[in-house]
RNA sequence: GCCGGUAUAGCGUAGUGGUAGCGCAGCGGUUUUGUAAACCGCUGGUCGGGGGUUCGAAUCCCUCUGCCGGCUCCA
């Protein structure tokens, strides 16, 4: 039993002790999780050589890391509730990124009220610090083990039919089948904090029964779970649905419905910023802009094929009377979950030539999704929404040029906005596909070919694409390191069957074009939300809604700050006065929480010296300077 | 859709069966102010909607709606 106390060397290659000591900042978790990826990977790998060792001699030197601390304290958390309640069937309890989670099955619906009693119960059993035993069994051996436990049983049959060795772990009087690793013995795993109970469909699949799901969160001692609590905490703050409030960027109002969002007017100038840029980069790669309609006629919707294989998503239909008296008749309208078939209409306002091909049609489209019950979610998921979308129609010959351009053009793009860090996702060819398999094939191959020439790394799906073509999704990281999929681009080999697109080739006979459809912001709301995050509020000089706010030191100084706003507005600055009955102290305050990048203090000495006292929001006072060096100093700064 | 939680003034919150309170914001006044909060006063709530229990409900029960978390991490 006392094997596992040998447990102490520390000589393995990737050893986590030492950074374990310190607990995180925000901007580590991503190298940590990264090293303790690899570190996990190895673990598995030298375990797998292990494989029919016994216990010693497999966690001999191993050292004890977060996952290890995580997913035992997973274990005393299921040891815990068995301990305190009746009939408590288990299933799983993997470590996470975070902490732990474990799903139960009893019937005593489980709240956070019993969460002191059963963390009690967990620190007994920690306190106890018996060690974990691992040894591989023969199934007869782990249905003796798992008897009664319906889940666990379950489990078992899929590992046996896996022909992986059976591996359980014991500690004290409780044991399970599970991979492992684990820490030696209890009292490593230190504090363990449960944080929330929710439902969780057995295997994930929602015709299955919902389990309770316990989380937790486990650290070193009560400190660091202190502060884990704190760091939560400053995300909170970062929530792009608190910082749309406080800085009164949105609002998603009941009285209109779930899930619509209006646009402030703070958050309306960023929106202006983002789509007077967009536009005009747009207009320089060669695209066009359009305005379509927001409801089609169903048939519409018929022929792209969304009615058949969509109609979930979409808002229901609108009964719409046309005609007069005997000649009347109903007609169906559908408000439009997306813009390609529109701007298919577009592309057949008139015949085309190869001659006038690339054909690259953009809209911020906004079109109506109808998203179910409970997975709305701030402006990341919302009914209502704009797409930065684009269909690029265009001959075979020029297919692989569009589509390095287009993945080039991603690239700036969100360059713009601070995302640098780009991967790319390439998915090919499903089983199940429409189209010439020799189209498929060249349109994989210019997908790879941009891919490479535009130097991005990028991992394949392989049979992963739509249907209906292959497609490249680029996910960005935000300033916390968490990834988000905003572009993509991918090939349509279905609509321009379906609307029988054509175009006349130089041979004087039709041919069928190919089509792209492409975003790359993805839904402006969501993006909006996104930049609010990475950010914390405080957008870039070029975004912010006020970039300056002019605070007057007394009201004398008034009509001078008009004076100085009337020039900052000519210059195309978004200027503001404070002309509140405050000390300066306090309209600084009020300026740094409303995040503006710039605060122009106009007092009586500035006044008659013809100049402004400048203050940055991140640098603090800059001193006094001309209005002419400040405006060239934002120009510099706006032209970055 | 399902599981759990939650809903008190514009915002953040206190209030576990007996007259709904505080802070910020807002409004009025005093102060004319120099780099992250001057002072005094005032307004504002059918306690999310509906139903029930009770002499009496913000509080207990049912129901609807919204919101929050989860239902992807796999023995």
């Amino acid at each position: 039993m006392c094997a596992a106390r040998f447990l102490t060397a520390r000589s393995l290659p990737f050893s986590r002790s030492g950074n374990n000591d310190t607990p995180g900042t925000f901007s580590d978790i991503p190298s940590r999780i990264c090293l303790e990826a690899k570190y996990f990977a190895f673990l598995l790998v030298f375990r797998r050589k292990q494989r029919y060792h016994i216990d010693p001699l497999r966690r001999i030197e191993m050292d004890i890391t977060d996952e290890m601390r995580r997913h035992s304290a997973a274990h005393l958390t299921a040891r815990a509730i068995m301990n305190l309640f009746d009939n408590v069937q288990v299933d799983i309890g993997p470590a996470t990124d975070e902490g732990f989670y474990y799903d139960f099955d009893l019937e005593h619906r489980l709240s956070p009220e019993d969460f002191p009693k059963i963390e009690a119960e967990i620190a007994r059993l920690v306190a106890l610090d018996e060690p974990f035993v691992q040894k591989d069994v023969t199934a007869e051996e782990a249905k003796k083990m798992l008897a009664g436990q319906k889940y666990k049983l379950e489990r078992l049959a899929d590992v046996e039919a896996s022909g992986e060795a059976i591996s359980t772990y014991t500690v004290g009087d409780y044991a399970e089948m599970c991979r492992g690793p684990h820490v030696a013995h209890s009292a490593q795993i230190g504090a363990v904090k449960l944080m929330k109970v929710a439902g969780s469909y057995y295997r994930g699949d929602e015709k299955n029964k919902m389990l309770q799901r316990v989380y937790g969160i486990v650290g070193k001692d009560q400190a660091e779970i202190d502060a884990y609590l704190e760091r939560m905490e400053e995300a909170k703050k970062r929530d792009h649905r608190v910082l749309g409030r406080q800085l009164a960027l949105f609002t998603i109002n009941d009285q209109v419905g779930p899930g619509l969002a209006h646009w402030l007017p703070r958050g309306a100038r960023v929106r202006v910023a983002i789509e007077e840029y967009w536009r005009k980069k747009h207009y320089e790669a060669g695209y066009e802009i359009v305005y379509t309609p927001h409801v089609g006629k169903s048939n519409l919707w018929e022929t792209s094929g969304h009615l058949s294989f969509y109609k979930e998503g979409m808002f229901p239909v609108m009964k719409v009377q046309e005609g007069d008296g005997a000649d009347a008749y109903i007609q169906d309208y559908y408000v439009k979950p997306m813009n390609c078939p529109f701007h298919i209409q577009c592309y057949q306002f008139e015949k085309r030539s190869y001659r006038d091909l690339p054909v690259r049609y953009a809209e911020l489209g906004t079109v109506y999704r109808y998203e179910k019950d409970g997975v709305r979610h701030g402006l990341f998921r919302v009914r209502g929404f704009t797409q930065d979308d684009a269909h690029i129609f265009c001959t075979p010959e020029q297919i692989v040029q569009e589509i390095k351009d287009t993945v080039e053009f991603a690239k700036k793009m969100l360059g713009k906005f601070g995302f640098h860090d780009i991967q790319a996702y390439l998915s090919t060819k499903p089983a199940k596909a429409v189209g010439d398999p020799a189209r498929w094939e060249q349109a994989t191959q210019s997908l790879r070919d941009a891919l490479d020439q535009e130097g991005m790394t990028y991992e394949v799906d392989e049979g992963g694409g739509a249907f209906y073509g292959p497609k490249i999704d680029m996910k960005i990281k935000d300033a916390l390191g968490r990834p988000w999929q905003l572009g993509t681009v991918q090939f349509d080999f279905n609509l321009p069957e379906r609307f029988n697109l054509t175009y006349v080739g130089a041979d004087g006979k039709e041919h069928q074009p190919y089509m792209v459809h492409r975003a790359l912001l993805g839904s402006i709301e969501r993006f909006f939300g996104i930049l609010i995050e990475h950010y914390a509020g405080a957008f870039p000089l070029w975004l912010a809604p006020e970039q300056v706010r002019i605070l007057p030191i007394t009201d004398k100084q008034l009509d001078y700050a008009k004076r100085i706003q009337s020039e900052l507005r000519a210059k195309g600055l978004r200027a503001e006065i404070d002309p509140s009955n405050e000390k300066l102290g306090a309209k600084i305050r009020n300026a740094q929480l409303w995040k503006v990048p710039y605060m122009l203090v106009a007092g009586g000495r500035d006044e008659a010296a013809g100049v402004v006292s400048v203050r940055s929001r991140a640098d603090g006072d800059l001193g006094a300077m001309t209005l002419e060096a400040f405006l060239a100093k934002t120009a510099a700064e706006l032209d970055q």
